[in-house]
DNA sequence: TTGTGGAGACCGTCCGGACGGTATAGCTGA
DNA sequence: TCAGCTATACCGTCCGGACGGTCTCCACAA
């Protein structure tokens, strides 16, 4: 069965900001903590420090609940991404470049937090109903298009677009880990393929 | 709400093979056409054509069920795996060039279906209890250290196997779809790095 | 050959519990 | 006083699992 709970801690930071704030940060916390199976209405509003009909006067559905998760899990990507290519150079691979740094960057550090309730949303979501994952979908058709006209040989963006995305899967569901070495190894790899728009062969 | 079921045809082979794979079977089926949340025993033993009873009679419990399904999965796995990569000549990168054979093979025949049955098993299982995965995340472990030993340059090999299983969840979750010509693109680009010995930079 | 016993395969029903959602009564600050 | 919000009790549903019964087939003795 799903690890037994600890109590969660202070997962939920002070109880400040308003309550639906809160009860959105406790369904993640749930989920990220004790997984899918144990977001239940009735937990996320003691999470929250709410009674259950609190809750549902905030989010009148489970469903609403989920979509507001995911909305706001949007927002807060969409914004992360386009910080992200703000900071790298313009010029070819500026995207690739912003995904690399985003996936095998050295700073691990609070990001992975936020990595790991993004994925705990897009789980809980995908478990409720695949379908409400279209806006998802569309978020990652457009980021494809844009890592297409990135400027880099047909494929480069792409290869390494599936590989990010690929190292983000390996930490929602904890299949492996690559230490420091092996990320700067991988970092260096991919980099190569985002930076050599004239071909690569021996 | 989950995709509402059309009666799954005839996902199950002819009614032959014994009541344990029928069952299987179903179960697999069912996750695949109608998502995790809808694979209950009732609806397994229906789908199989056996009643609960019977059901529990060859899977003592929910977490049985979902264990044979895992062990029957790992087992096929291995089994494409080790032939993909003999499928491979000998040589430095022969288990990069199997995995993208493997993902971005030009044969997307069959193969795609044990695929997404593959996804579906996974994904049952980890909402169940992600601790159920422990030994697929020993396989992959396993997989990583043979791709490190594979006769790449550091990193070129990790980055393969990131961008092939990053391929793999997006069709999980249906994410994405690459058209053939970009599938193409991603092999030549990545199959760069899978014969690379001597760095690629311009 | 027949009959008898027993074991394995399977069936159908029932129960306890949990979850999503509703209804309603109560509190509290403006 | 009254709207906005909370707390609690409750309902209908469904799921996992337990249980007792039934059917079929085979071994084996008379």
């Amino acid at each position: 069965m799903h690890p037994s709970a600890p109590p969660l801690a202070a997962a939920v930071p002070p109880p400040a900001a308003d309550a639906r704030t809160r009860i959105l940060d406790a369904a993640e916390a749930i989920v990220q903590a004790r997984g899918v199976p144990a977001l239940t209405l009735e937990a996320a509003a003691r999470e929250a420090g709410v009674s259950k009909g609190g809750l549902l006067y905030h989010f009148a559905s489970k469903e609403a609940l989920l979509a507001a998760m995911l909305a706001r899990l949007s927002d807060w990507f969409r914004a992360e991404f386009e910080t992200c290519v703000a900071a790298q150079a313009p010029g070819p691979g500026r995207i690739a470049r912003a995904m690399l740094a985003w996936s095998l960057g050295e700073d691990e550090h609070a990001c992975n937090e936020r990595h790991e309730r993004a994925a705990a949303v897009f789980l809980a979501v995908f478990h409720h109903d695949p379908g409400m994952l279209d806006p998802v979908r569309a978020v990652v058709a457009e980021i494809k298009r844009a890592v297409a006209a990135d400027g880099l040989p047909e494929g480069h963006g792409h290869a390494i677009m599936a590989a990010c995305d690929g190292l983000f899967f390996y930490r929602i569901f904890g299949l492996v880990r690559f230490d420091e070495a092996e990320r700067a190894a991988m970092r260096a790899a991919l980099g190569r393929l985002a930076a050599a728009p004239g071909g690569a062969a021996p």
